[in-house]
This record gives C-alpha cells, sequence and structure tokens, in this order.
RNA sequence: GGCGACGUAGCCAAGAGGUCCAAGGCAGAGGUUUGCAAAACCUCGAUUCACCGGUUCGAAUCCGGUCGUCGCCUCCA
C-alpha cells in the first residue's frame, strides 16, 4: 500500500491512518437490521455507505471479511408477529428476503457472512457466561443485566460519562438495576415470546448482546472495522463495547468505528417514530437503484442527506449522463485495435483529445487520492463527471474515430469509479432498459403505444412530411417521451 | 438541561492556512450543432465562504463569541 487509506474513527474523532491488524486482511462488521418491516432509504444510506467502503478495500487489494448480521429475534418482531399470528422466525425471514430484493435491486454486494441471531444462542449465551464470570454482570430472576459501573471505560465512544448520560430522565427506570444504565443481556421469556434454555432458565438474548457476539464468532475478540448508522453510537455500539470489552477482556474490541450520516427528509431526520419513511422498493419501482447511490455518494458518508423525489430525479438526470459517455466510451474501446498507443494519437490530434488522455492518465491517481481521505466520493464523483465531459467533447465531434485509443483509455477509468461505487456499473444497454420502463411505470404511458406513435413518425420523416413528424413528436413530448433522430435512426426516452 | 455536528452560488455539494481570488451535479441565460428538436459541447454565474472579533506576512480553512439548523441522550441505518 503506497499510501494509506485515511478513515474517521468515531472513537477518537479523528481522520486516521488505516492499518489493518492481519495486513492485508480486514474483519468489518456492520450492524444490519432487525427484519420487522421492508427496508427504508435510511437502511439503503448504511447499506451503501459500508458497500463502498467493502468495495474500495477490495479494490485497493485488502481481503475483506465482511459481516453484517440480521437481528431476528426482537421485541418488535415479536410483537408484530403476535399481531400477525405468524411464528416471528417466519415473519423475520420473509422480511430478510425482501431485504435482498432490495439490496439486489440496488446492486449492493453481498457480505461475506449474513448471520442471525436465531442461529447463534450459544455463542450468545457463552459471551453472557463470559461477561458473568468476569463480575460484569448480575442475576435478576431470569434476567442478566450489564453492570456499567464495573467497566470503567463505560462512554468511551458516544463520550458521556455516566454522570452526563442521566438515563432516568426520559424512560422509566427498571428498579432491579443497580444503576440506570444497566442494560439486559439476557431476557427471561414472557408467554407466548420464543425462547431459548440457558443457564438462567428460558429466555432469548437482549439488544446489543447479538453483534457481539456474533462479531466475535466470524471476525475474533477484536477486529479492525465497525460500522453502523450514527444513530447507533449509543447505546447500540457503545454497549456492544463495554459487552465484548467485559468479557473478552481485549481492548480495543474494535480499532475503527465508523458511522453514516441520517437521512432527512424535509429537514428532520427519517425515523420510525416520525412515521416520514420512505421504502427502497418503493422507489425502485420507478427509479433505477444506481440513482439512490449517486444522490448519497454525492454528500460525504458522514454527512446527513437530503431525501427528495427532486432529487432522486436529479440524481437520475446525472447518471443517465454517466451512461451516455459511458456507451460512446465503451463503443470505442470496443472498435479500438491498439495499433496506436493512445499517447501518439493524444499528441497527434492535440486540443481535447489530448485533454481526455491527461485527465484519463491522472484519473485513478486523483480518483485514490480522493477515496482514501476517508471516502471523499463527492470528490470522485466530481472527477467522473470531469471525464464525462471530457469524453462527450471527444466523442462527440468530427474525427472521433480518429480517438479511439484514448476514449478507450477513458472507458477504463469508468470502470475503476463502477468498480468503487457502484455507479455506472451496468452495461449501458441494461440500464437505458431500466429506466425507460420504470419511468414509463412511473408516469402510466404505455410502451406499445409510444412505439407505434415513433414509428409512425419515423415513416412520416421518411416522406419529408415535417409537419406531420413535427406534430407527432409534440404530441409524444406532451406525454413526457422525446423523440431524438440520430445518426443511426431515431430513438426516444421518458423525460426525467 | 448534557453531549456532538453543521451553516460555501437559485438548489445539492467538495474544499488537508498560501499553487483555490472556491471542484462537480442540477436548474438558468447566450452560442455551436440540427429539416425542426433532443442530447452533447462552448461561454456566462459566489470579488466571496452565516455574523462579529482574534491569531498570522497570509484563513472558507485555526481560536473565541453571536445567531441559525440538525443529530444523540427513548426503538431507530
Amino acid at each position: 500500500m503506497e499510501h494509506p487509506i485515511r478513515l474517521y474513527n468515531t472513537r477518537t474523532r479523528c481522520v486516521e491512518p488505516f492499518v489493518p491488524t492481519d495486513g492485508t486482511r480486514v474483519r468489518m462488521y456492520v450492524c444490519g437490521m432487525t427484519v420487522y418491516d421492508l427496508c427504508h432509504i435510511g437502511h439503503a444510506r448504511a447499506m451503501i455507505t459500508f458497500d463502498v467502503v467493502y468495495r474500495y478495500l477490495v479494490h485497493r487489494g485488502y481481503e475483506v471479511v465482511y459481516v453484517r448480521n440480521h437481528t431476528d429475534v426482537d421485541d418488535k418482531i415479536i410483537a408484530r408477529a403476535q399481531e400477525a399470528g405468524e411464528p416471528a422466525l417466519e415473519l423475520s425471514n420473509r422480511f430478510i428476503d425482501a431485504l435482498h430484493e432490495d439490496l439486489a435491486g440496488l446492486g449492493l454486494r453481498p457480505p461475506t457472512h449474513e448471520p442471525k441471531v436465531s442461529d447463534h444462542i450459544p455463542q450468545i449465551i457463552a459471551l453472557v457466561e463470559d461477561i458473568l464470570a468476569r463480575g460484569h454482570g448480575y442475576v435478576v430472576g431470569g434476567d442478566v443485566f450489564f453492570a456499567v459501573e464495573s467497566f470503567p471505560w463505560y462512554g468511551q465512544l458516544s463520550g458521556r460519562s455516566l454522570e452526563d448520560a442521566r438515563v432516568g430522565d426520559r424512560i422509566a427506570v427498571d428498579d432491579r438495576k443497580r444503576h440506570p444504565a444497566d442494560f439486559a443481556l439476557w431476557k427471561a421469556a414472557q408467554p407466548g415470546e420464543p425462547w431459548w434454555d440457558s443457564p438462567w432458565g428460558k429466555g432469548r438474548p437482549g439488544w446489543h448482546i447479538e453483534c457481539s457476539a456474533m462479531a466475535r464468532h466470524y471476525l475474533g475478540d477484536s477486529f479492525d472495522i465497525h460500522g453502523g448508522g450514527a444513530d447507533l453510537v449509543f447505546p447500540h455500539h457503545e454497549n456492544e463495547i463495554a459487552q465484548s470489552e467485559a468479557a473478552t477482556g481485549v481492548r480495543p474490541f474494535v480499532r475503527v468505528w465508523m458511522h453514516n450520516g441520517m437521512v432527512t427528509l424535509a429537514e428532520q431526520k427519517m425515523s420510525k417514530s416520525l412515521g416520514n419513511i420512505v421504502r427502497i422498493r418503493d422507489i425502485l419501482r420507478e427509479i433505477p437503484g444506481e440513482a439512490l447511490k449517486l444522490l448519497y455518494l454525492e454528500a460525504h458518508y458522514r454527512s446527513p442527506v437530503p431525501y427528495s423525489s427532486e432529487g432522486l430525479v436529479n440524481a437520475l438526470g446525472g447518471l443517465d449522463r454517466l451512461y451516455q459517455a459511458r456507451e460512446a466510451a465503451a463503443h470505442a474501446a470496443a472498435q479500438s485495435t491498439g495499433a496506436r498507443s493512445a499517447g501518439d494519437v493524444a499528441r497527434d490530434l492535440g486540443g481535447p483529445v489530448q485533454d481526455l488522455h491527461d485527465i484519463a492518465l491522472a484519473f485513478e491517481d486523483r480518483f485514490h487520492a480522493a477515496m482514501d481521505e476517508d471516502l471523499n466520493t463527492s470528490e470522485a464523483i466530481g472527477l467522473t463527471f470531469e471525464l464525462v465531459r471530457a469524453v462527450n467533447r471527444v466523442a462527440g465531434a468530427k474525427g472521433a474515430g480518429r480517438a479511439l485509443p484514448v476514449l478507450a483509455e477513458a472507458h477504463a477509468c469508468f470502470e475503476t469509479a463502477a468498480v468503487c461505487l457502484g455507479i455506472g456499473e451496468l452495461a449501458p444497454g441494461e440500464f437505458f432498459e431500466e429506466m425507460r420502463t420504470k419511468r414509463l411505470r412511473a408516469m402510466g404511458i404505455d410502451r406499445a403505444e409510444v412505439e407505434a406513435r415513433v414509428a409512425e413518425r419515423t415513416a412520416a420523416r421518411l416522406d419529408r412530411d415535417w409537419t406531420r413528424a413535427d406534430a407527432i413528436r409534440s404530441d409524444l413530448d406532451a406525454k413526457n417521451i422525446v423523440v431524438m433522430d440520430g445518426p443511426e435512426g431515431t430513438t426516444w426516452r421518458v423525460r426525467v
């Protein structure tokens, strides 16, 4: 690694060089979701953020073990299941399937492991036993609590002390707790709830412990990166640290804590309690998934990002532009014989061709420099669009045929961006088709009818009947269908 | 009340004290191109980085204060 990647660490509140413990092997755990409902665009942000972390680390030569859990044992799941009269694990499995569909629609890479809580009860019980053995927990009835006062570093991540926390201020405190901030490691089973046998009787894991246990099982007592949404810093991640470090005696549990910013709607955080939820699949019906990625990645992952349908459609426009340039570059790459070097061609042709060559040559280094600095995807995307413009300048000009080797270079740059960001990964034709299908659906337009009218217009144009051709054009235009006459015939698109 | 983040053009957004008198995208104006369009390309847009002080030869970038917005402290990505 010629120049280390630098990442912001929530624990130290600094951007610091990232050096994995184990050479080129990186171990990363990301909090997935509690699967009692469909994924919303806030989940999407976390998933997209860490998908990019994963992609980029792999791109830079690391071997990454990426674990993202499904929390399938939880109060809310149980409550939903009881309402629906469905076994809790069946319900959670349905939502895991839905999650996989949604994330595939966004073009996210699957993690190395996707453990479920229900499959790791023995590991959880073992972890709780270790915590008790080291004197950091206590049993009350069939419940087990973590004793925060026994762990001197409690608050290290969130930067709050036990005095500051004032946990009792806003919630009713269970008077069996020794300290208001103590939290459940294991909960005794209530009637009608799923349960597992344990040394403390029938029960189930508390919230937090599952991540400690599964991270330990797949990644060991100490690992490189732990990610999740910024709203998990406290109490979830704080409690994870306390449990894990208390159980193993190994510090630090996690070397780098990474947290993505929230998605806001109309200046407010999207959240379950506010009820302002937008689901991933509602978007995917009408917009290609990469548009959401572009919208998010245009901002830094730690900043809040405003969501709006206008913003999304905006991003779709940019994506479309990117794919058009990609298509031109891909076309050139396929045709380029490589008989002449890009450098020679650039020198001979000069002007925009030379400019494109220069941009392409510097692209990878500049792209890496941006991403190395705590994943500055905004700048990386800026660079990509500079490339788009440079490509269009060359590809759209007369004599583009002579510049093929240089356009082929640009094509390779687009590949780098696509692999690292997951944007522009589809074959351009595939993207245009997806966009057309989804936009037609969004606008309720019948495809066959459009194609018939376009054919009609083409016939009119062949007869040089401009009046009729223009009438059809404006007719279609009123329905947001834009007709384009190019050298290779007439195409059409749905206006975005 | 405690802890934290942020405030850059009409909108979104990047900017490791000087080589940035501020990337990129969208929207807008003019132009090239086109049967007419669309797309694409070219040109134009913050004398300025919420406000006020301070440090410095020099600050959007550092420090202090003011105002504003948001997040966490309760389930949350």
